[in-house]
DNA sequence: TGCAAACCTAGAGTGAACTTTAAGTCGAAA
DNA sequence: TTTCGACTTAAAGTTCACTCTAGGTTTGCA
Protein backbone atom coordinates (compact mmCIF):
# COMPACT_ATOMS: atom_id res chain seq x y z
CA UNK A 1 0.00 0.00 0.00
CA UNK A 2 0.91 3.62 -1.21
CA UNK A 3 0.43 6.77 0.49
CA UNK A 4 0.44 10.13 -0.45
CA UNK A 5 2.74 12.76 1.76
CA UNK A 6 -0.89 14.45 2.72
CA UNK A 7 -2.15 10.92 4.16
CA UNK A 8 1.39 10.32 5.69
CA UNK A 9 1.03 13.80 7.37
CA UNK A 10 -2.56 13.20 8.56
CA UNK A 11 -1.39 9.49 10.00
CA UNK A 12 1.49 10.89 11.91
CA UNK A 13 0.15 14.26 13.08
CA UNK A 14 2.55 16.50 11.06
CA UNK A 15 2.10 18.12 8.53
CA UNK A 16 3.66 18.11 4.38
CA UNK A 17 6.04 20.56 4.70
CA UNK A 18 7.50 18.98 7.46
CA UNK A 19 7.84 15.78 5.99
CA UNK A 20 9.39 17.86 2.62
CA UNK A 21 12.18 19.26 5.04
CA UNK A 22 13.38 15.86 6.27
CA UNK A 23 13.26 14.67 2.86
CA UNK A 24 15.63 17.68 1.54
CA UNK A 25 17.65 16.51 4.68
CA UNK A 26 18.09 13.51 3.13
CA UNK A 27 16.25 11.71 6.27
CA UNK A 28 14.07 9.42 3.88
CA UNK A 29 16.47 7.93 1.25
CA UNK A 30 14.42 4.86 0.06
CA UNK A 31 10.74 7.33 -1.04
CA UNK A 32 10.08 6.36 -3.64
CA UNK A 33 8.04 9.29 -6.54
CA UNK A 34 4.79 8.01 -9.36
CA UNK A 35 5.23 9.16 -12.33
CA UNK A 36 4.10 12.35 -11.83
CA UNK A 37 7.03 13.38 -9.62
CA UNK A 38 4.49 12.56 -6.09
CA UNK A 39 6.26 11.03 -3.23
CA UNK A 40 5.00 7.32 -2.85
CA UNK A 41 5.55 6.27 0.85
CA UNK A 42 5.10 2.78 2.15
CA UNK A 43 4.66 0.94 5.26
CA UNK A 44 8.27 0.65 5.45
CA UNK A 45 8.70 5.12 5.22
CA UNK A 46 5.89 5.74 7.64
CA UNK A 47 7.75 3.50 10.07
CA UNK A 48 10.62 5.01 10.01
CA UNK A 49 8.97 8.38 9.95
CA UNK A 50 8.35 7.27 13.55
CA UNK A 51 11.36 6.30 14.60
CA UNK A 52 12.17 10.18 13.22
CA UNK A 53 9.58 11.54 15.26
CA UNK A 54 11.01 8.81 18.74
CA UNK A 55 14.60 10.21 18.20
CA UNK A 56 13.84 13.93 17.62
CA UNK A 57 11.14 13.48 21.14
CA UNK A 58 14.32 12.27 22.45
CA UNK A 59 16.43 15.14 21.87
CA UNK A 60 18.44 14.29 18.85
CA UNK A 61 18.93 16.97 15.86
CA UNK A 62 18.03 16.26 12.47
CA UNK A 63 22.03 16.18 11.66
CA UNK A 64 22.43 13.44 13.86
CA UNK A 65 19.40 11.24 12.54
CA UNK A 66 21.27 12.01 9.00
CA UNK A 67 24.14 10.47 10.58
CA UNK A 68 21.61 7.24 11.33
CA UNK A 69 20.58 7.26 7.95
CA UNK A 70 23.53 7.27 6.06
CA UNK A 71 24.80 4.36 8.73
CA UNK A 72 22.02 2.14 7.82
CA UNK A 73 22.60 2.79 4.10
CA UNK A 74 26.01 1.63 4.70
CA UNK A 75 24.84 -1.61 5.95
CA UNK A 76 26.59 -3.80 8.59
CA UNK A 77 29.26 -2.36 8.63
CA UNK A 78 28.02 0.29 10.92
CA UNK A 79 26.27 -1.82 13.30
CA UNK A 80 29.15 -0.85 16.13
CA UNK A 81 28.53 3.01 15.39
CA UNK A 82 24.52 2.41 15.29
CA UNK A 83 24.73 0.32 18.79
CA UNK A 84 26.85 3.53 20.03
CA UNK A 85 24.26 5.72 18.96
CA UNK A 86 21.23 3.80 20.88
CA UNK A 87 23.76 3.61 23.98
CA UNK A 88 24.62 7.21 23.96
CA UNK A 89 20.88 8.49 23.49
CA UNK A 90 19.68 5.93 25.89
CA UNK A 91 22.21 7.84 28.71
CA UNK A 92 21.05 11.02 27.16
CA UNK A 93 17.09 9.89 27.73
CA UNK A 94 17.86 9.01 31.12
CA UNK A 95 19.49 11.98 32.43
CA UNK A 96 16.68 13.94 30.79
CA UNK A 97 14.26 11.69 33.19
CA UNK A 98 16.21 12.70 35.71
CA UNK A 99 15.89 16.42 35.17
CA UNK A 100 12.50 16.22 34.52
CA UNK A 101 11.72 14.45 37.57
CA UNK A 102 13.53 17.69 39.46
CA UNK A 103 11.61 20.09 37.64
CA UNK A 104 8.07 18.31 38.68
CA UNK A 105 9.37 18.24 41.95
CA UNK A 106 9.46 22.17 41.61
CA UNK A 107 6.16 22.50 40.00
CA UNK A 108 4.64 20.35 42.31
CA UNK A 109 6.12 22.71 45.37
CA UNK A 110 4.83 25.76 43.63
CA UNK A 111 1.22 23.96 43.11
CA UNK A 112 1.17 23.54 46.72
CA UNK A 113 2.90 26.82 47.46
CA UNK A 114 -0.45 28.59 45.00
CA UNK A 115 -3.27 26.57 46.12
CA UNK A 116 -2.09 27.56 49.58
CA UNK A 117 -1.72 30.87 48.91
CA UNK A 118 -5.46 31.41 47.11
CA UNK A 119 -6.70 30.03 50.26
CA UNK A 120 -5.29 32.82 52.06
CA UNK A 121 -5.48 35.06 49.77
CA UNK A 122 -1.67 35.95 49.89
CA UNK A 123 1.39 34.96 49.33
CA UNK A 124 2.82 35.18 52.55
CA UNK A 125 2.42 31.93 53.99
CA UNK A 126 4.77 31.74 56.00
CA UNK A 127 1.91 31.10 58.67
CA UNK A 128 1.04 27.81 57.25
CA UNK A 129 2.99 24.39 58.23
CA UNK A 130 4.72 22.76 54.94
CA UNK A 131 3.77 18.76 54.08
CA UNK A 132 6.25 16.50 54.35
CA UNK A 133 5.92 15.17 51.10
CA UNK A 134 5.88 18.67 49.68
CA UNK A 135 9.11 19.77 51.87
CA UNK A 136 10.64 16.87 50.28
CA UNK A 137 9.92 17.76 47.10
CA UNK A 138 10.89 21.24 47.25
CA UNK A 139 14.43 19.65 48.41
CA UNK A 140 14.69 17.68 45.53
CA UNK A 141 13.90 20.17 43.36
CA UNK A 142 17.15 22.36 43.95
CA UNK A 143 15.15 25.07 45.04
CA UNK A 144 15.23 26.33 48.85
CA UNK A 145 16.18 29.76 49.76
CA UNK A 146 13.44 32.76 50.02
CA UNK A 147 10.85 31.48 47.93
CA UNK A 148 8.48 31.46 50.87
CA UNK A 149 8.61 35.21 50.83
CA UNK A 150 7.37 36.28 47.03
CA UNK A 151 6.44 34.59 44.19
CA UNK B 1 25.55 39.57 50.10
CA UNK B 2 26.62 40.80 47.02
CA UNK B 3 27.68 39.32 43.85
CA UNK B 4 28.77 40.63 40.45
CA UNK B 5 27.10 39.16 36.94
CA UNK B 6 30.03 36.98 36.46
CA UNK B 7 30.08 35.37 39.72
CA UNK B 8 26.12 34.65 39.04
CA UNK B 9 27.22 32.80 35.72
CA UNK B 10 29.51 30.56 37.31
CA UNK B 11 27.69 29.74 40.13
CA UNK B 12 24.67 29.00 37.56
CA UNK B 13 26.61 27.69 35.28
CA UNK B 14 25.77 29.70 32.48
CA UNK B 15 27.44 32.80 31.29
CA UNK B 16 27.01 36.64 31.73
CA UNK B 17 25.42 37.25 28.59
CA UNK B 18 22.74 34.40 28.63
CA UNK B 19 21.85 36.34 32.21
CA UNK B 20 21.82 40.30 30.65
CA UNK B 21 19.63 38.82 27.91
CA UNK B 22 16.87 37.45 30.47
CA UNK B 23 17.01 41.11 31.90
CA UNK B 24 16.50 41.98 28.72
CA UNK B 25 13.23 40.43 28.44
CA UNK B 26 12.06 41.60 31.70
CA UNK B 27 12.33 38.46 33.42
CA UNK B 28 15.08 40.12 36.34
CA UNK B 29 12.95 43.16 37.08
CA UNK B 30 14.41 42.99 40.95
CA UNK B 31 18.29 43.17 40.19
CA UNK B 32 19.85 46.55 41.28
CA UNK B 33 22.69 48.63 40.25
CA UNK B 34 25.81 49.69 41.96
CA UNK B 35 26.65 53.05 41.29
CA UNK B 36 28.94 52.57 38.09
CA UNK B 37 25.87 50.89 36.64
CA UNK B 38 26.88 47.05 37.06
CA UNK B 39 24.33 44.64 38.53
CA UNK B 40 24.12 43.85 41.68
CA UNK B 41 22.64 40.33 42.45
CA UNK B 42 21.73 39.27 45.78
CA UNK B 43 20.59 35.41 47.15
CA UNK B 44 16.81 36.21 46.40
CA UNK B 45 18.16 37.42 42.60
CA UNK B 46 19.97 34.44 42.28
CA UNK B 47 17.05 31.96 43.56
CA UNK B 48 14.97 33.44 41.05
CA UNK B 49 17.37 33.03 38.37
CA UNK B 50 17.52 29.03 39.52
CA UNK B 51 13.48 29.15 39.29
CA UNK B 52 13.82 30.41 35.42
CA UNK B 53 16.57 27.74 35.20
CA UNK B 54 13.89 25.11 36.39
CA UNK B 55 10.99 26.61 34.76
CA UNK B 56 13.07 26.63 31.07
CA UNK B 57 14.27 22.74 31.97
CA UNK B 58 10.15 22.21 32.40
CA UNK B 59 10.06 23.62 28.56
CA UNK B 60 8.02 26.82 29.37
CA UNK B 61 9.00 29.76 26.80
CA UNK B 62 10.84 33.10 28.13
CA UNK B 63 7.79 35.07 27.32
CA UNK B 64 5.32 33.10 29.58
CA UNK B 65 8.00 33.08 32.30
CA UNK B 66 7.65 37.02 31.53
CA UNK B 67 4.20 36.46 31.99
CA UNK B 68 4.93 35.09 35.35
CA UNK B 69 7.39 37.80 36.18
CA UNK B 70 4.68 40.74 35.65
CA UNK B 71 2.09 38.78 37.84
CA UNK B 72 4.77 38.33 41.09
CA UNK B 73 4.80 42.45 40.71
CA UNK B 74 1.11 42.66 40.56
CA UNK B 75 0.67 41.27 43.67
CA UNK B 76 -1.81 39.09 45.26
CA UNK B 77 -4.37 39.73 42.90
CA UNK B 78 -3.16 37.13 40.33
CA UNK B 79 -2.43 34.25 42.83
CA UNK B 80 -5.10 32.51 40.64
CA UNK B 81 -3.62 33.09 37.11
CA UNK B 82 0.41 31.77 39.10
CA UNK B 83 -1.69 28.81 40.48
CA UNK B 84 -3.48 27.89 37.15
CA UNK B 85 0.06 28.60 35.54
CA UNK B 86 1.85 25.65 37.49
CA UNK B 87 -1.03 23.63 37.17
CA UNK B 88 -0.66 23.49 33.46
CA UNK B 89 2.90 23.11 33.52
CA UNK B 90 2.37 20.34 36.24
CA UNK B 91 0.43 18.89 33.80
CA UNK B 92 3.15 19.72 30.61
CA UNK B 93 5.87 18.25 32.21
CA UNK B 94 4.05 14.67 33.53
CA UNK B 95 3.20 14.77 29.69
CA UNK B 96 6.70 15.19 28.45
CA UNK B 97 7.44 12.62 30.95
CA UNK B 98 4.89 9.72 29.75
CA UNK B 99 6.06 10.78 26.31
CA UNK B 100 9.51 10.50 26.86
CA UNK B 101 9.35 7.12 29.01
CA UNK B 102 8.03 5.96 25.18
CA UNK B 103 11.39 6.95 23.90
CA UNK B 104 13.46 5.40 26.46
CA UNK B 105 11.45 2.26 25.23
CA UNK B 106 12.00 2.74 21.69
CA UNK B 107 16.19 3.13 23.27
CA UNK B 108 15.97 0.16 24.45
CA UNK B 109 14.46 -1.54 21.84
CA UNK B 110 17.21 0.00 19.62
CA UNK B 111 19.83 -0.82 21.90
CA UNK B 112 19.13 -4.66 22.16
CA UNK B 113 18.29 -4.65 18.77
CA UNK B 114 21.90 -3.41 17.84
CA UNK B 115 23.60 -5.07 20.81
CA UNK B 116 22.22 -8.18 19.15
CA UNK B 117 23.29 -7.65 15.29
CA UNK B 118 26.92 -6.67 16.71
CA UNK B 119 27.21 -10.56 18.11
CA UNK B 120 25.26 -11.60 14.83
CA UNK B 121 27.72 -9.42 12.31
CA UNK B 122 24.24 -8.73 10.67
CA UNK B 123 21.45 -6.62 11.09
CA UNK B 124 19.18 -9.88 9.90
CA UNK B 125 18.60 -11.19 13.56
CA UNK B 126 15.16 -12.86 12.30
CA UNK B 127 16.67 -16.09 13.97
CA UNK B 128 16.75 -14.90 17.20
CA UNK B 129 14.13 -14.48 20.01
CA UNK B 130 13.28 -11.20 21.39
CA UNK B 131 13.36 -11.17 25.77
CA UNK B 132 10.02 -10.51 26.77
CA UNK B 133 11.31 -7.33 28.29
CA UNK B 134 12.40 -6.20 25.05
CA UNK B 135 9.56 -7.15 23.60
CA UNK B 136 7.22 -5.26 25.71
CA UNK B 137 9.18 -1.98 25.61
CA UNK B 138 9.11 -1.94 21.64
CA UNK B 139 5.11 -2.59 22.13
CA UNK B 140 4.84 0.34 24.31
CA UNK B 141 7.25 2.35 22.39
CA UNK B 142 4.69 2.17 19.40
CA UNK B 143 7.60 1.14 16.87
CA UNK B 144 5.97 -1.77 15.95
CA UNK B 145 6.42 -2.67 12.10
CA UNK B 146 9.27 -3.43 9.57
CA UNK B 147 11.80 -2.52 12.10
CA UNK B 148 12.99 -5.82 12.25
CA UNK B 149 14.02 -6.11 8.90
CA UNK B 150 16.47 -2.62 8.16
CA UNK B 151 18.11 -0.43 10.22
C1' DT C 1 49.05 57.38 35.94
C1' DG C 2 48.47 53.59 33.26
C1' DC C 3 46.82 49.15 32.38
C1' DA C 4 43.99 45.00 32.54
C1' DA C 5 39.89 42.78 33.72
C1' DA C 6 35.18 42.97 34.18
C1' DC C 7 31.41 45.43 33.60
C1' DC C 8 27.93 48.19 30.32
C1' DT C 9 24.65 48.93 25.86
C1' DA C 10 22.69 48.45 21.33
C1' DG C 11 22.38 45.84 17.83
C1' DA C 12 23.84 42.30 14.62
C1' DG C 13 24.56 37.38 13.89
C1' DT C 14 23.75 32.35 14.65
C1' DG C 15 21.70 27.75 14.32
C1' DA C 16 17.97 24.76 14.59
C1' DA C 17 13.74 23.38 12.85
C1' DC C 18 10.48 24.42 10.63
C1' DT C 19 6.97 27.31 7.67
C1' DT C 20 5.55 30.07 4.02
C1' DT C 21 5.65 31.82 -0.61
C1' DA C 22 5.75 31.83 -5.53
C1' DA C 23 5.41 29.61 -9.47
C1' DG C 24 4.51 25.59 -11.61
C1' DT C 25 2.70 20.41 -12.75
C1' DC C 26 -0.49 16.47 -12.49
C1' DG C 27 -4.77 13.79 -12.43
C1' DA C 28 -9.59 13.38 -11.85
C1' DA C 29 -14.34 15.25 -12.05
C1' DA C 30 -18.01 18.44 -14.36
C1' DT D 1 -11.73 21.39 -21.76
C1' DT D 2 -11.33 23.70 -17.92
C1' DT D 3 -11.06 23.80 -13.21
C1' DC D 4 -9.76 22.22 -8.73
C1' DG D 5 -7.11 20.20 -5.21
C1' DA D 6 -2.97 18.06 -4.12
C1' DC D 7 1.28 17.58 -5.35
C1' DT D 8 6.24 19.67 -6.87
C1' DT D 9 10.56 22.92 -6.26
C1' DA D 10 13.70 26.63 -4.69
C1' DA D 11 14.17 29.99 -1.83
C1' DA D 12 12.90 33.31 1.49
C1' DG D 13 10.93 34.12 6.06
C1' DT D 14 9.99 33.04 11.01
C1' DT D 15 10.74 31.95 15.79
C1' DC D 16 13.37 30.98 19.65
C1' DA D 17 17.02 31.50 22.64
C1' DC D 18 20.81 32.77 22.79
C1' DT D 19 25.70 34.63 21.47
C1' DC D 20 28.76 37.77 19.75
C1' DT D 21 30.64 42.36 18.40
C1' DA D 22 31.86 47.07 18.74
C1' DG D 23 32.59 50.65 21.30
C1' DG D 24 32.53 52.48 25.71
C1' DT D 25 32.91 52.85 31.18
C1' DT D 26 34.49 51.45 35.78
C1' DT D 27 37.47 49.44 39.22
C1' DG D 28 41.48 47.91 41.41
C1' DC D 29 46.34 47.27 41.43
C1' DA D 30 51.48 48.53 40.42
Amino acid sequence: MNYTIGEVANLLDTNASTIRYYDKEGLLPTVERDRGGARKFNEEDISFLRLIQCLKASGMPIKDIKQFVDWTLDGDETIAQRQQMFHNQKQRVEEEMARLQQTLDMVNYKCWFYDTAAELGSTDISCVDMPEDILEARDRSGIYEVINKEQ
